[in-house]
DNA sequence: TGGAAAAGGTCAACCC
DNA sequence: GGGTTGACCTTTTCCA
């Protein structure tokens, strides 16, 4: 269009002017309708240049920045934000002329909003956003411009820009697909095209998924972790071809060698010079800093940045104070942040973050390789930590290794974005602005050496669980801390899990679920249920099969641990053991609730195709016992969760952070919610008219689990787990998943392997003994 | 086919 | 000196 002073160029004689009106983002003077919303030539050029990187936009002030023609530029999560909210994406985009009926009916509304606006001037309120003119243009959403503030509406808005952005390139691959062959078969050349264009960069295919979810579970992961092949095969391919058109990641182009952590030279002076104190004073961010600290995190290492230290030095001397406040909040004194400055080439305003907890045991790992280090103990780190969840600083021994043209001070205990890339790519030489950082103890030689991202972490992590490769603890506490920065990642994980813990339970559960099922549906259609339920047994014989079902219970539950939970296997072993020692009967519960029938009172064995009432029951089992498990099972049973939902609630309650004698508390209340938040997924996906009411339903029985805690404590808790790895009850953690655990010999347990075995049998049956009401067998 | 409208490209100005 | 912004320009697309 042509522009004179911003304005349209007025026509000759039959040319209507179209009425954009304002910028629907910053309330500007809107100079076309661009990428699906009515905009300035300011946010249409924010917007495309946010495409490749708005992922990297945090915004530190709760989503609500103002986002004005002279405030536009402070945030840009929030500008972003604000396009997403008026529509724009790539699918939005429209060429050619505006038809003249929209264009006749948009100067119709356009009048009558001016109209309203005049006399909305003249009254005492005025607005920096002139919502009605936003409104009165086509395809304008002024509630969705008045809406939105709060991080879930962020969340949503860029969902579904995600989804229209993945979308739109599917329909230009498609587009282009069909030009090529045009173009192929007209003898003319292809154009050229961008990354974004052909393609190449794109989203997490979660959609695939949903599309698809009507298959078995276990289909459903193996088409995830294609996906996640997928997805990360294209966003290398999207980085490498940046590069090769010269965009502004020319950091990466220089360090193409890997780098050795062993590389660490610094002299014992080296090291005392670079001790640093700890503050714990928390420090509210101005807003300029969080302005470069987000333009920090939109830059990418430049190429030319060649005297990185000597700027360093100049903004070192500025900080008369000796301190400064790093982009978490955290205020450090110096050296550490000139050490910082000069030594990482980073300015820690912007890029700094200080060790998590949960980075403790990397800096264990660092200490040992540097022993003469000075580190901050854990009480000064808890200090520093008290007041934060989301910071990420890294002992960084690959960062060293990488920094030895330059005297790399140990207080280079910092870093940056939890992004993850590759050892060899972090920008190393002093040329280099360093934009992403992975925590070398993260990424293991041969471990996590692909990781560049979240991306390629979670299907690193996927690839290792599933291969039954043991994670470091670290590595999964410092994912289940960040993959919930990614709403599509989250979506992906809980799938992820969701689909495992299915498959778990299926291999576990799900023959003689089947065959129970069966039995009970044909005898009660049939009406085949006795009134007096007969014991086939004698109560002698019974405590003997309970004793039988409670051993192998042990084993499904530590095989529907170790094979379907991520992360379960990097806990301690001791850790590992008090949760399973404590959630024995919970599973059981949840497993064998269906089967609890309340208003008859019966349970079924579907082995010997028997009802056992539970009046007979109470031949062997005490009172307590008995009303507790049948009023579990009616309040399970009232919720009517599918078979996956149950298998996801069975983990649930297997990680729960509350069980005593646990030591690693904070890990373990990642594994928990991240659970949770799969069986949400879950839950929402399959009754989303009712899944806020059922889930509220389930946090009250999860509340009131406690009841079955106490019978919990009294009868399963002195089953010895700690032999549980010496007997027959040996989990195969190489084990094949076509192997149906259920059928396997191994699984065969039989009283005698028990007694004689790994699980202290005799106890087990002193326990079912003590279980009996007096005389009463 | 002309012209309107939007995408993409360019580069000076500005900021750090 | 380098990164970002946004006004302006060129190219592409599509309506009349």
């Amino acid at each position: 269009m042509e522009m004179e002073n911003g304005m349209p160029i007025p026509r000759g004689r039959g040319f209507t002017p179209f009425p954009f009106g304002r910028c629907q983002v910053c309330a500007a003077e809107a100079t076309g309708n661009h990428y699906g919303a009515n905009t300035c030539e300011g946010c249409k050029g924010f917007f495309k240049r946010s495409l490749p990187v708005f992922r990297t936009f945090r915004c530190f002030f709760g989503n609500k920045c103002d986002v004005g023609p002279d405030t536009r530029n402070r945030c840009k999560a929030c500008r972003f934000r604000k396009c997403v909210e008026a529509g724009m994406a790539l699918d939005a985009v429209k060429m050619g002329r505006i038809p003249k009926a929209v264009k006749e009916q948009a100067l119709v509304t356009g009048k009558k909003s001016r109209g309203r606006d005049k006399q909305a001037s003249n009254g005492a309120s005025t607005s920096t956003t002139n919502t009605d003119e936003v409104a009165s243009s086509p395809g304008s959403d002024a509630g969705s411009l008045q809406s939105g503030s709060t991080d879930t509406a962020m969340t949503t808005s860029i969902d579904e820009f995600r989804g229209a952005f993945e979308k739109s390139l599917e329909k230009q691959a498609q587009q282009q697909q069909q030009q090529q062959a045009r173009y192929v078969g007209g003898g003319k050349d292809v154009p050229s095209t961008s990354p974004l264009q052909s393609g190449a960069y794109r989203f997490h295919p979660y959609n695939t998924e949903v599309k698809h979810s009507h298959q078995p579970a276990f289909k459903a992961s193996e088409r995830l972790h294609s996906s996640l092949d997928e997805t990360s095969r294209q966003m290398s391919l999207a980085q490498s071809q940046y590069r090769s058109i010269g965009d502004n990641v020319g950091g990466y182009q220089q360090h193409q060698q890997p780098v050795t952590t062993g590389a660490l030279t610094e002299t014992a002076t080296e090291i005392e010079a670079g001790r640093h104190t700890w503050q714990s004073t928390s420090c509210q961010l101005s807003h300029d800093d969080q302005t470069q600290t987000m333009s920090s995190h939109s830059q990418t290492p430049h190429k030319g940045q060649s005297d990185q230290q000597g700027t360093s030095s100049k903004r070192s001397d500025e900080n008369s104070h000796n301190t400064f406040t790093s982009s978490n909040g955290w205020m450090l004194q110096m050296p550490f942040a000139r050490a910082a400055e000069s030594g990482a080439g980073i300015n820690p305003k912007k890029n700094c973050r200080i060790l998590t907890l949960a980075d403790m045991a990397i800096t264990g790992d660092v200490n040992e390789n540097i022993p003469d280090m000075q580190l901050p103990t854990e009480d000064q780190m808890k200090a520093v930590m008290a007041n934060s969840k989301t910071a990420v600083a890294v002992m960084n021994p690959a960062l060293r290794g990488g920094h030895q043209s330059m005297p790399v001070v140990p207080s280079d205990v910092l870093v940056f974005r939890p992004t993850y890339v590759r050892d060899d790519q972090i920008p190393v030489s002093s040329a280099g602005r360093i934009g992403y950082g992975v925590p070398s103890a993260l990424a293991p030689a041969g471990g996590f050496s692909g990781c560049r991202d979240l991306y390629s972490l979670a299907r690193s992590l996927v690839a290792q669980f599933q291969a039954g490769i043991p994670i470091p603890g670290h590595v999964m506490i410092d994912f289940y801390s960040m993959y919930p920065t990614d709403s599509r990642l989250k979506a992906s994980m809980c799938e992820f899990t969701k689909c495992m813990v299915a498959r778990g339970n299926e291999e576990i559960y799900g023959e003689e679920t089947r065959a129970n099922e069966v039995f009970m549906n044909e005898a009660m259609s049939s009406g085949k249920i006795p009134k007096t339920c007969v014991p086939e047994r004698t109560p002698q014989e019974m405590r003997d099969v309970l004793k039988d079902r409670l051993i192998t219970q042990v084993k499904r539950v530590v095989l529907l641990s170790e094979s379907s939970i991520l992360g379960f296997r990097s806990l301690s072993i001791d850790d590992q053991h008090s949760l399973l020692r404590t959630s024995i009967l919970d599973v059981w519960m949840v497993h064998s609730s269906r089967f609890l029938r309340d208003e008859k009172s019966y349970i079924i064995f579907h082995e010997t195709k028997t009802f056992y009432s539970r009046e007979w029951m109470e031949m062997f089992l005490t009172d307590e016992f008995l009303i507790t498990v049948f009023e579990m099972a009616a309040k399970i049973n009232a919720l009517q969760l599918s078979f996956e939902e149950l298998a996801l609630l069975k983990t649930i309650l297997i990680v729960r952070p509350d069980r005593p004698g646990l030591v690693n508390v904070e890990f373990i209340t990642l594994i928990h919610n991240h659970l949770l938040d799969a069986l949400k997924v879950t839950i929402s996906q399959r009754r989303p008219d009712e899944s806020e009411q059922l889930l509220g339903k389930l946090l009250e029985l999860l509340k009131g689990w406690r009841i079955l805690d106490v019978m919990q404590e009294r009868y399963v808790h002195p089953i010895d787990l700690s032999q549980l790895s010496k007997g027959p009850w040996k989990v195969d953690n190489q084990r094949s998943h076509s192997a149906s655990p259920a059928t396997s010999a191994k699984e065969k347990l039989t009283i005698d392997e028990a007694n004689n075995g790994g699980v202290d049998g005799k106890m087990v049956s002193a326990r079912l003994s003590s279980a009996s009401v007096n005389g009463k067998e």
